[in-house]
DNA sequence: TTGACACATCAACAAATGTTGATATATTGC
DNA sequence: GCAATATATCAACATTTGTTGATGTGTCAA
C-alpha cells in the first residue's frame, strides 16, 4: 500500500498512490467542486470566492489550501490579494490516469475459480 | 451547495454535485486504487483480490461497495463468487468532467480588487 | 503609526470514513 | 440435510476530514 502504482501505470509512471489519491481527494467534495466550477472564469482571490459561495472565509482557505496541496489550483500573491486559479498539468494528468486504467495492464485475465 | 453543478458542466449536465463528488471519492484512497489497478487485467472474483492485494476480506467488500456505489465498478454474480470489473462509461464520464473543467466558462475573467 | 483589509492558521468540536473481528446469507458438493 | 466456501453486513472503535469562531500575519492607505 505505500508502493506507489507506478509500475503498472505508465504515462503518470512518476507519481505515487498517494500523490494520485490526493488529486481525487481534492475533487471528492460538492465545496471544492464549486470552487473550482468558478475558477473556470479564471483566477479569482479568495474574497471574490467568499462572495460568490457565499461561505464562511476560514472554511473557504480550508478548501482551498486542500486543492493547492493535491495541485490542482496554483495561487499568486498581489500585494494584500491571492488570487487561485486552476492547474491545468495536474488535470491533464488525471486525465492520463483514467487513461491508463481504461487500458489492459496485461493478458486479458482468464476468469479463474477461486476453490 | 445542495445544487447541481449542472447548468455549467454542460457534457456532464445530467450528473449531481454530489455524484461527481462520489465518483472521485472512490478513487480517493489507496487500498482502493489498487483495486482498479488489479481490475486493469479483467473482472475478478473477491477472492482472486483477497489474494492478490493480501487484506481481510470485510475490508475489500467495504471499499468495493464504494467503488460500485460510485459507479466506478459492476459486479456479477456468477454461483457463489461475485466478479468485479470496471465500468467504462463512468471512467468516461469523470474523463468529460475534467475536460469541461479546463473549459472557459464564459468571458475570461477580468480579475477585480475587492475592495 | 494606526487602522482596515485579505488571508492563513488554530483549537474545539462534529461528522464522515476506514478497520477489525464476528456473524449472517447464499451457494455448492457431499 | 450438512459442512465448506464466497461474500456481505454489522458493531465497536480509531482515524481523518470538515466546520466554526477566534486570533495571527502581512500589506496598504491615510
Amino acid at each position: 500500500m505505500k508502493a506507489a502504482l507506478a509500475k503498472d501505470l505508465s504515462p503518470v509512471r512518476t507519481k505515487s498512490a498517494q500523490q494520485i489519491a490526493r488529486w481525487f481527494h481534492a475533487l471528492a467534495d460538492e465545496t471544492r467542486l464549486q470552487i473550482v466550477d468558478r475558477l473556470r472564469d479564471g483566477e479569482q482571490c479568495v474574497c471574490d470566492l467568499t462572495g460568490l459561495l457565499d461561505t464562511a472565509q476560514s472554511r473557504l482557505s480550508f478548501h482551498l489550501k486542500s486543492l493547492k496541496d493535491a495541485g490542482i489550483v496554483r495561487d499568486r500573491k498581489e500585494g494584500r490579494w491571492v488570487y487561485y486559479s486552476l492547474n491545468p498539468e495536474t488535470l491533464d494528468d488525471m486525465t492520463q490516469f483514467l487513461a491508463v486504467l481504461q487500458t489492459q495492464s496485461g493478458e486479458p485475465h482468464l476468469a479463474r475459480r477461486c476453490d
